[in-house]
DNA sequence: ACATTGACTAATT
DNA sequence: TAATTAGCCAATG
């Protein structure tokens, strides 16, 4: 299989993974699939901005909402609709519900 | 091969 | 605390 495909797969994987109610930053994303892959044998890929191209282009199955930039904000693209789905999975969120509070909701596979 | 662009981040103002 | 700047990686034209 080829290395573009596994990156793909890793990504959209992890995503999958973050449960209901938690979230995680592109850059963490992007650490452990490169570290991940690195692993496989694979070339390095790093990079938070690719791993926002993939969840772009993923569109459904995924639950691109679980996914946040650093300061804690969905895609402006579909910032109402992130939000929406974030409310309703209890995401805790602070500054009047428009940004997840990553001190507690952020999530890695680990911490399980 | 060069320039532009994007669901990013960290540092600076 | 919010806005701006510079750095970053890969895809695209």
């Amino acid at each position: 299989m080829r290395v573009d495909d596994d990156y793909l797969e890793a990504v959209l994987d992890l995503a999958q993974r973050i449960p209901p109610g938690r979230v995680m930053t592109y850059g963490t994303i992007a650490e452990f699939v490169g570290d991940q892959l690195v692993a496989d044998g694979g070339r390095r890929r790093g990079g938070p901005r690719q791993v926002g191209q993939v969840l772009a282009r993923a569109g459904g199955g995924v639950p691109w909402w679980r996914v946040v930039n650093a300061a804690g904000s969905p895609p402006a693209s579909n910032l109402s609709r992130a939000l929406t789905e974030l409310q309703r999975e209890q995401t805790p969120l602070v500054a009047a519900g428009l940004r997840v509070d990553l001190t507690a909701a952020l999530w890695w596979p680990d911490s399980d």
